[in-house]
DNA sequence: GCCAACGTTGGC
DNA sequence: GCCAACGTTGGC
């Protein structure tokens, strides 16, 4: 059982957009960073945690907690030459990139970034290491363990 | 809109 | 295989 944060643009799909779906259920794509493909095709499982992040907002924050559903799949959109995913050097035959599952669990309350800096035991966070930009980062037991406790809170 | 940081591209 | 130039990310 391993924890990821993963990062959605809430004006392209936002935790309520999760929630309205059917079975709670998204298809993550559009993931064109080799790191972040391999963390989806190599360490994530069914049932891993996730951490669902805004990003690119007024109110960038964790927004609500999500469950990885699946195994990995090619992402249909990099062979679309109309998506702004489309990635010409990507075939059917050869797919480079690839979506999951992420099944809504709950919506929560925005747990700000800033909240999350001023806390000393987030610190150590991915998401909050300096250039850090990644779309999906690991997150420890620990630290999952933390936030889960503060999105307990008011 | 700015800009620091990072990833990718492509000429050599 | 180096590395400059360029494009993207994403908080502010």
């Amino acid at each position: 059982m391993a924890y990821w944060l993963m990062k959605s643009e809430p004006d392209d799909v936002s935790i309520d957009d999760v929630m309205a779906a059917p079975g709670q259920t998204i298809g993550w794509y559009g993931v064109r960073n080799y790191q972040a493909r391999n963390f989806m095709r190599d360490a994530m499982r069914p049932g891993d945690g996730v951490l669902f992040y805004h990003s690119s907002c007024a109110e960038p924050g964790v927004a609500g907690v999500a469950e990885i559903i699946g195994a990995p799949y090619p992402d249909a959109t990099q062979f679309d030459p109309n998506s702004p995913y489309f990635d010409p050097k990507a075939t059917p035959e050869a797919p480079r990139w690839i979506g999951i599952d992420v099944k809504g669990i709950r919506k929560t309350r925005l747990l700000g970034i800033k909240e999350m800096r001023a806390d000393p035991a987030l610190a150590q966070m991915q998401l909050l290491q300096k250039g850090s930009r990644l779309s999906i980062t690991p997150v420890q037991p620990e630290q999952w363990r933390h936030i889960l406790q503060l999105l307990k809170e008011a």
